[in-house]
DNA sequence: CGTTATTTGTTCGTATGTATC
DNA sequence: TGATACATACGAACAAATAAC
């Protein structure tokens, strides 16, 4: 007799709980005991729902949850599988997107997704020091390791200053370079601003990830040697994918 | 004839995109089209489900996904509210919470969740270059502004040299200040890390937010002026409440 | 200080749609 | 094409928190 995968605490306090946590733990100590682990799928919906009893709808909802907390990953027509560890990604002085993907093993890849001149919002302006309205120059590109989406990198720059950024930067293919051919050699960041939240539906399809696991925002502004504002970047992460390293300068 | 608060987008593809999020998007346009200002009360869920035409269940999903977002606040009991904006939370070389929720406008308080000498975890162990099972010293705070939770603060110090820490804090109300009575006068951060998750659901309750707005996790490794690592500190942000803003140091 | 109405939260039920293999 | 698995939507009932009386 093999003990079963998942068993629901069998306390008193049944009625204490909701359901649908009670179902989480159970998932959570299966993982954790290393009854399941990374990259294994588990039972389909129905089938868990039926051996513990109870409806598929709070089968789901505790999936749908542990999704969100990264520790499932639910694929559509697939299954349900136990989520790989996320990679640590350095947000340094100089660092950049290629090295840190390589140097966590995996292949960097980028796909321009929007780009063009189009006019300032208010969150564009206020951090460029610009009007709302003003024009600027938008880049926002897909960024994978392996083929999968790591983070949304939304650049935007003045555009009388950079007219021509997203044209230069798709022959180049580094941010770092193509300020170089305006003369641009050396950057500093100024401002950083950080938050955590849902995705909207559309950064969730582009970042091939459920609406229920949260993005990590990284805001910032860099600046040219003379101190001019040159780009206002904010970088969306898919949080069950990556941390987010700070190193420290000495 | 006043025109109603919310509208669905009106067809055609009304069988493309989920009813779900055709409302999340109804009300997203009434928040950003000033209809509905922060502070301001929903329709009850039932209401608006008769209002549109639909089902309560879709109400909520849609509803359950802008608390997520961080657009709504949803409280049990009394209704769904219009969030208001968060507030920015500094983090630099020795900005203190005190200071920080002062400057915001708020009345700081904190109280403790627990205290105690217990065994490090991996993860402890490993950030104070300890043993898994090594004697640490815990501090959990729930700190707050206004009497709203903002973050879960969780200070593990090394036991050996910081027995007491727990009882200490509790007088004197400040880690910093606790830190100086065992003559550690100035301290730095080594190495910081950042994640988003949904919280646990003991988080969730803690500080008094959904369980489907994620949590901001700034994780950080303090060393005193000789360089031994005294401190490992790791908050949990009610990320829908507060954006981090770091500092550069000059 | 209970009682009651209101509002959100949980659970089971049922049917159908859509992606993947 | 069919089978499997997750996604969406409507239905019904009760639980639990809150506020007002």
């Amino acid at each position: 007799m093999t003990a079963p995968v998942f068993t629901l605490s069998d306390e008193a306090e049944t009625r204490q709980r909701p359901l649908w946590l009670q179902v989480e733990d159970a998932i959570v100590r299966a993982i954790s005991a290393g009854r399941l682990k990374p990259g294994e799928q588990l039972p389909g919906e129905h089938q868990l729902a039926e051996e513990l009893g109870i409806h598929r709808h709070t089968v789901r909802r505790a999936i749908e949850s542990l999704g969100g907390r990264g520790l499932l990953e639910v694929r559509r027509g697939r299954g349900t599988f136990v989520a790989a560890r996320p990679i640590a990604y350095r947000v340094g002085g100089h660092s950049r997107f290629t090295g840190n993907i390589e140097a966590a093993g995996l292949v960097p890849s980028a796909r321009v997704l929007r780009s063009g001149i189009v006019k300032a919002t208010k969150d564009v302006a206020d951090n460029l020091d610009l009007k709302p309205g003003d024009k600027v120059t938008a880049l926002e590109l897909l960024r994978m390791g392996d083929g999968i989406p790591i983070l949304i990198a939304r650049h935007y720059m003045p555009a009388d200053r950079f007219p021509d950024f997203a044209e230069r930067f798709e022959k180049i293919q580094s941010i770092t370079k193509t300020f170089a051919s305006y003369d641009v050699i050396g950057y500093r960041r100024r401002a950083t601003r950080l938050a955590a939240r849902q995705p909207t539906p559309q950064e969730a399809a582009d970042l091939r990830q459920p609406r229920s696991a949260p993005v990590l925002v990284w805001g910032s502004v860099n600046a040219d040697p003379k101190g001019r504002l040159i780009n206002y970047d904010s970088s969306v992460f898919a949080a069950a994918r990556v941390s987010i390293v700070i190193e420290e300068e000495d």
